[in-house]
DNA sequence: TCCATAGTTCTAGGATAATAGAATTATGTG
DNA sequence: CACATAATTCTATTATCCTAGAACTATGGA
């Protein structure tokens, strides 16, 4: 990820009813929600809601289809990824100490690897 | 880390600019790096440089110091690890699969991990 | 004290983003 | 086809952000 996706993804996440529908995505995982339901969720109005996804949209941190009437917006895991590696990417490069919060934090989420021979793996 | 300065720390990241001051700040360690030494490396006037400080600063993602004439600013590291804490804290919520990306780009980052020891327990 | 250096604050303009009402498009059902 | 539901697009108003020139504050040295 280079400079300007990440200045679009972070722009777009910083505003407080985006990061909302993005978190909301992020826990919903694969399966997706669709976007009345969104809007029910965090009592959004439906156009304010439909432009905010369309920002996230062109910022690649979420996609959709249609089911039916309805379409389904789900997050977009790997430009999540990408963006925090961005982040973090140059953490350690006079400090190696610094990381450590990092590295918990990190350690803590790979209670969630998909095999105990991949954990075993990523150790 | 709650929504509100989780909000206002992306949004002050969200902008090419300070993005590039932060990253910098990063790179540069707990030595930090005086204002002019910044505008210099990243070719920003004064006064747009101090303005952009000055919102980084506000979402607690910067700190600084004096010495001398100088001010030195340096990137907060506990406000960086908390947000990017915020944001893939629910990455696991229905389907565990999506975290190994995530995992190995934490696992990547280990390699700094102070001590051996410290490394195992992490594990 | 006088001057140079380092940064910040003030200010005004132009540009960009946010919001919500109203109209429009797309899909499914009787 | 007519109608209801689901979302989006259009539009205009308001608010906020960005930028850089100019003035100001703080520190150190002659």
């Amino acid at each position: 990820m280079e400079s300007k996706s990440a200045t679009l993804s972070l722009s777009a996440l910083g505003h407080e009813g985006r990061l909302a529908i993005f978190r909301l995505l992020v826990s919903a995982g694969p399966t997706g929600l669709a976007a009345g339901e969104i809007a029910r969720r965090l009592g959004m109005v439906p156009n304010s809601l439909s432009a905010n996804l369309n920002i996230l949209s062109r910022a690649n941190l979420t996609t959709s289809r249609r089911e039916g009437r309805s379409i389904i917006y789900q997050a977009d895991f790997s430009t999540m990824t990408a963006l925090v590696g961005f982040l973090v990417g140059d953490c350690c490069g006079g400090a190696p100490e610094i990381c450590s919060p990092l590295n918990q934090l990190l350690s803590q989420s790979q209670q969630c690897a998909p095999t105990p021979s991949r954990q075993k793996e990523l150790c």
